[in-house]
RNA sequence: UCCGCAGUAGCUCAAUGGCAGAGCAUUCGGCUGUUAACCGAAGGGUUGUAGGUUCGAGUCCUACCUGCGGAGCCA
């Protein structure tokens, strides 16, 4: 037996008729006196394989029988198509070995509570839904990439040490390594982004994001990954293009390679085949008054006033009235971050735009055109109180060809539990991060 | 940080203030087409922790711990 001569579960089509060895765990079996259905996991998928107790070694036979879950096996049968097995073949077995018998796998096949699912998180990655998860999140990071690098963006990630907050620092991990100063885990590569925009026209960062919010709620991590596209010489326009196009991209993918997993998830497909550029797209002005007649129609209790941001209910209901994800833009500028541009004639609203995804899972890319003054900055760092000095690289970006420029962030997490259509977003991460939470 | 809910066998749950229970899992036995297989048997408990009320507490009261859901904040 060499390791490497074997044939995966899902390359199974290509062998039917033909003997191939199959090595995984596990999944379960079902046996009478002379025939077992053990049914074998290779993390391509899982196939249920049919034992003979004639067909077999007697000792062979003893071993496939003592068999508890995940138990390690190396499977060599011949391939059949047949409709009643799952998956549409089998594999008639005609040797085997157990490599290792188990027989206390925690996760059974009977439901599970949460709290018991993620203390066993490093073992619940094997069943089939969570694997189907990880998989559309997979797919979901490579349409990101194939996207911006086929739309002429460079990868160029920023730190994850930073000296100082992007917005603010309530909400930073402290890190106390380097001499002299303190510093933070990143909360957004923004910043960074736009000098490697100056430099390559079109950049993008990758990589993971820590907030110390103490959210608790289905929608938030601690660590969570983000990707942040930032174009030089674009406008608030030019970025809604970029994040409806880039939406509309990652889902079709989704759909076309994750069919199956999207099957096994129960996914309603057509919620991900509505989205299509264009999205809708509506001023801060109007989704007020939306909030306002949702109010009035009592489907909102409370009554949203001009100048505060969206709450979860709000974003919901917002969402709501459209079947793809939706464009707000021009926010109160006094909600948004320091470094956005304003709006020429209403000075009081600023350049960002939010993209709220249907089916309540609220926001999933947030962004807009930052300001290109270097005055301007200069209050605006004052106004919020924050250290110039940790700012001056950034004032170097206004000092030398200043432009108008622009770009987003989005949720790998979100966007990930939107195209699965979970619940939590703790499922989308191998091994999430959440408040009261850092095992295993 | 605030509000609400929960904690009983490895897991999921039941038990009017009155003997601590079931299904699954595990172990043993049976079964040649099972689909969360089925049938029979066995083992498995300091009811989250510490106090209190009571003849008697899994059950009622107080505090704490842990988890879950939500708010705020955000992607």
């Amino acid at each position: 037996m060499t390791l490497s001569t074997h044939t995966y579960i899902n390359q199974l089509a290509q062998h039917v008729g033909s003997e191939v060895t199959l090595k995984g765990w596990l999944y379960n079996m079902r046996s009478s006196g002379k025939i077992a259905f053990p049914q074998l996991r290779d993390g391509t998928g899982v196939v249920q394989c049919v034992v003979l107790k004639t067909a077999v070694p007697p000792e062979t036979w003893d071993a496939l029988k003592a068999m508890g879950q995940e138990s390690a096996l190396v499977i060599s049968g011949t391939v059949r198509a047949d409709e009643r097995a799952p998956g549409g073949f089998e594999i008639d077995v005609n040797n085997a070995e157990v490599l290792q018998q188990v027989h206390d796998y925690p996760i059974t096949p009977k439901e599970h509570g949460t709290e018991f699912l993620m203390d066993h998180r490093h073992l619940w990655l094997r069943s089939r839904r969570q694997h189907a998860v990880l998989k559309v999140r997979h797919t979901v990071v490579q349409a990101v990439r194939n996207f911006l690098d086929n739309d002429g963006f460079t990868l160029a990630d920023s730190p994850i040490f930073t000296p100082a907050a992007c917005e603010g620092t309530t909400t930073l991990f402290e890190v106390d390594y380097f001499e002299g100063e303190k510093a933070y885990l990143t909360q957004s590569g923004q910043l960074y982004n736009e000098a490697t925009a100056a430099a390559f026209g079109k950049s993008y960062c990758f990589g993971p994001t820590f907030r110390a919010e103490k959210s608790k709620t289905r929608r938030h991590l601690t660590e969570f990954w983000m990707v942040e596209p930032e174009m030089a010489y674009a406008t608030l326009e030019d970025v809604m293009q970029l994040a409806e196009r880039f939406l509309s991209y990652i889902a079709a993918r989704v759909l076309e390679d994750r069919s199956e997993e999207l099957k096994v998830l129960e996914r309603d497909t057509s919620k991900l085949e509505a989205i299509v550029a264009p999205f809708p797209r509506v001023h801060y002005d109007d989704a007020v008054k939306m909030l306002l007649e949702g109010h009035e129609r009592g489907a909102l209790e409370a009554k949203f006033e001009w100048g505060g941001d969206f709450g979860a209910p709000d974003e919901t209901y917002i969402s709501s009235q459209f079947d793809k994800p939706v464009m707000v833009h021009h926010y109160p500028a006094a909600i948004k971050a320091f470094y956005m541009a304003r709006d020429q004639e209403r000075p009081e609203l600023a350049l960002g735009v939010d993209v709220l995804a249907p089916e309540g899972y609220g926001e999933v890319i947030g962004g807009g055109e930052r300001a290109t003054s270097l005055e301007f900055l200069h209050e605006q760092i004052a106004l919020h109180q924050l250290p110039q000095e940790a700012f001056e690289w950034y004032l170097d970006l206004r000092r030398y060809g200043s432009v108008p420029h622009g770009g987003f962030g989005m949720g790998i997490e979100r966007c990930t539990a939107w195209m699965c259509g979970i619940e939590h977003i703790r499922e989308t991460i191998p091994f999430p991060r959440m408040l009261y939470r850092i095992r295993p």
